[in-house]
DNA sequence: CGTTTAATTGACCAGTATCAACAGGAGTGG
DNA sequence: CCACTCCTGTTGATACTGGTCAATTAAACG
């Protein structure tokens, strides 16, 4: 899928880590110039991880483009997908001093890391950072809940529905979606497997709720529809 | 199971709200005395909510006494609940300005409650209070996500399992639990029905991994095995 | 083009849900 | 004190969603 797929092993178990360091500054305010005077630019080749389970936390994230995904894995290989990241989003920031689940780039991908003991500094010093930490981590808070009652308690139809609209916000375009991610990243993703997955997708093609051009591209044909499929009114 | 509760109707749907106020101070450092001082008692008896889903978030809540369960609801009824919450717990900090899911009581409680206003202006001027809230946050977000797993890729066996664990370790006895809760709320909260709540503790049972006096009480005969059973190593 | 990998589709199976009956306590009233 | 009722939990029979295994198609790459 990517160009340079056949260069370093996509493996998701033992991923490999690639990296080029540069400083940049992108100024707004005090507390965000502060703060981009600490961070350095990564880029992670797709399917390479940035960190696995079990690392040192010592980085804090924010993605500046491709996509990357979270995951954790049970020992017999099972994998849950805690969340994908898009340009802008943060990650890496953790309770524990290392990392409880890996980061890994779905597409090639560049990434903006700050030190964490610069961060916590940073933090102890400018109460704008604390509280913009606050509010990041709180609104992950949110979305994990949110995610808890899918795979808790919503079936397959409603699973994906769910999913095509998530990702359908963060598309540029209103009515389709290009989905960077593999079948098997979003059956662990929502808890299915991707036969599953597929044949959900079938569905919903069969019912012309969407067009499905290519595996990756989706094109919306009745929101409404696919609204009333996701199970919350 | 509790004696009030023919008195307030314990339904989850629509719950009384009951509470009763009081100024406390229990002093330990600077901020947590700033903290403190900010701080209202209020009861909940058992089956009553403290707040619902949509609610304004006008406070940020700490467990004294008694267990609550926060949860969320589909419109069809379906029910996820996100956390037991114990003595010593806090919760109800959020994002937005109104509350993304309910809490109630499972056993008559008693919190502590922080106005958010009053909270945010003790972060803005305290960074070991902000210091205090983004570090328990993370550790909400780390539970998250490791339920996230629980909830997407385990067993009903492995999900029983890690509940028991769970509340094993927050439980005053070493090799014993005292449920508080019900078969419905451990289900809602596992992802399961109530019958395979209760079929898979027989079965349990039925191997002599834990033995069941009564159906609150749970006292684990074989740790070993119930951690085997966990399907995380 | 041939090769390889990802995705789809089909047939069948298993784990969990659903529906229903039954058992065990706790509270109530005679 | 003993039925009686209500409620929660357990157990059984059966159904169904989603998983597993296998074959096929489609897409990507050299």
């Amino acid at each position: 899928m990517q160009t340079n797929l056949a260069i370093v092993p996509p493996i998701s178990g033992a991923p490999n880590f690639v990296g080029r360091l540069q400083v940049i500054s992108t100024a707004r305010d005090v507390s965000a110039d502060a703060l981009e005077a600490i961070g350095t630019v990564q880029s992670v080749r797709a399917g390479c991880g940035l960190y696995a389970e079990g690392d040192a936390a010592g980085y804090w994230y924010r993605v500046t483009s491709g996509v990357l995904r979270t995951c954790k894995l049970l020992p017999d290989g099972r994998r849950q997908i805690d969340d994908f990241l898009f340009p802008g989003d943060f990650f890496g920031l953790e309770a524990r001093p290392d990392h409880s689940f890996a980061a890994e780039a779905v597409t090639g991908a560049a990434v903006v890391r700050y030190s964490r003991t610069r961060l916590d500094l940073l933090a102890a010093d400018d109460v704008c950072v604390s509280a913009r930490l606050l509010q990041l981590t709180l609104k992950q808070l949110g979305k994990a809940h949110e995610r808890l009652l899918l795979l808790g308690r919503k079936t397959a139809g409603e699973k994906l529905a769910s999913f095509l609209l998530e990702m359908l916000d963060r598309s540029p375009a209103l009515d389709s979606i290009d989905l960077p991610m593999s079948r098997t990243d979003i059956a662990d993703y929502l808890g299915l497997t991707i036969e599953t997955v597929s044949r959900t997708f079938s569905s919903l093609k069969q019912n012309e709720v969407v067009a499905l051009p290519n595996a990756q591209r989706v094109i919306i044909l009745d929101r409404d529809a696919l609204e009333e499929l996701t199970g919350d009114e």
